[in-house]
DNA sequence: CGAAAACATTGACGGTGGTCAATGCTTGAC
DNA sequence: GTCAAGCATTGACCACCGTCAATGTTTTCG
């Protein structure tokens, strides 16, 4: 089952365009410093389920992920596991200069990745300050998207949450490259299962599955399947996520 | 009501020795380095309830906290408040190569911090390589902290956040130079009022009070009086954690 | 010292959501 | 096609916590 398409499938057999690959994640990157990122690449394909770093181990690569949801889960010792962060295509996982990891990172779909030896990928960043600028850039946004995510957790009631998480998916899809086709409903897909999805807002696939229908029921969104969620009344959902997400609106 | 002793008490009537805190607050830096942020840095003091940082005002400062409590918050449009992140003593503060603020800070307490113009910041740190790695390790800190955060947030009872929130203080505290002394009872100060400590973990001051009386009745902490917690037994505390928080034992 | 203000605590009550269990639905294998 | 496995959904029950209200306690100020 780990076929099920919840990542939208992959582009090709293999589409192993690493220069252009690298050129869409690393947008704004002079080509000099591109080409010297590429011959340390590779292109790598991981299943569901798959662990791609390993909580306490010293993770050996650096990696931007292509296409799929990594989670970054850390497994509580009464057996509970909860997802701490959600990557989505584009965002970047890996440690530098810097100690063990403090959690698993999984794949929650199938996924596809591009990679760096943590080894090399040092290095380049050490020679050159252009590409450390940029990390650091990087590790910013992630900082903001942790915070986000605390401001959502701060959510006393699911609804909330829920509402919150498909308003922050809905701004990162449009984030991504994608945009809005004026006419055409607003759909966004949960890349994940119910129970990930619940790990993640801190609950349980029941509560998920009620919170959702329970935004149906409300006529603001409206669910095609499981994963496929059309937004049928956008402000409506700022409202109900309680916190202001202006970015989303100001994204469409 | 604003000099009610919440932070332990300020080293002197002004303390001014900026070169001494700059050693202190930025660790293994080259002297050389130092010097240069010598010139630029400024103490100041600010009264429990200011605001140092505005939300969507663009920050024209970096700073190092000295003394008592920050908070970040963010304000959502029903009037509800919530922190995002405690900076506690030799936490940074400020963004750099980058826009506008996305929450509040604000003290906590009253507080000091080392307070260095934007501006001036930004050309020593692209000027100065091993500053500007600090700088990315002092990120990457914020964003493992934020990432606890996140797992504490996750704990579905609030006697579990509480705990794991004692144990990421204890260790904070542990990381900032005292050390245990072995026979003596392990003390840990909240620095915050019950509210903000409410805002924190997501919920009412009454449940926290609850719930730190419930962790009292359990023999697990002992309350001197509201802000002075004496950690009765940490390995019980931990495991009511849920998480492992295994850096606050290693630590001792 | 006495009074008022700011906080913390305690109590009662009702709703949200966690838990356990049963039922549907979809996918993939034979 | 049928069957089984993996998920999602729905329902019933009750613990936990948010809310409102009252009481204690500490600090501050006249």
């Amino acid at each position: 089952m780990a076929n099920r398409d919840l990542h939208g499938g992959l582009p090709g057999p293999q589409g192993g365009d690493i220069g252009g690959l690298l050129a869409e994640v690393l947008a704004d990157m002079p080509d000099a410093q591109l080409h010297g990122l590429e011959g340390i690449a590779r292109l790598r394909d991981i299943p569901r389920g798959g662990v791609v770093v390993t909580e306490g181990g010293r993770p050996d690569e650096i990696g931007y992920l292509i296409h799929g949801a990594l989670g970054m889960q850390k497994q509580l010792p009464d057996g509970r596991v909860h997802i701490i962060g959600l990557l989505v295509p584009t965002d970047m996982y890996g440690r530098l200069f810097d100690g063990p990891a403090a959690y698993d990172i999984v794949a929650l779909t199938d996924a596809r990745v591009l990679a760096f030896p943590r080894d090399a990928f040092e290095r380049i960043l050490v020679s050159s300050p252009e590409i450390e600028r940029r990390f650091l850039v990087n590790v910013l946004d992630e900082l903001d998207s942790a915070r986000e995510w605390i401001l959502l957790m701060g959510g006393h009631k699911i609804v909330e949450r829920l509402a919150s998480f498909l308003l922050i998916l809905l701004r990162r899809m449009l984030r991504g490259g994608r945009h809005r086709v004026p006419g055409a409903p607003i759909m966004v897909r949960i890349p994940i299962r119910r129970v990930d999805l619940a790990h993640y807002l801190g609950t349980t696939p029941e509560s998920v599955s009620r919170a959702l229908h329970e935004l149906e029921g409300q006529g603001l969104v409206r669910l095609r399947d499981a994963y496929e969620i059309e937004i049928a009344d956008l402000p409506g959902l700022v409202r109900v996520s309680g916190a202001d997400h202006l970015g989303a609106e100001r994204a469409g």
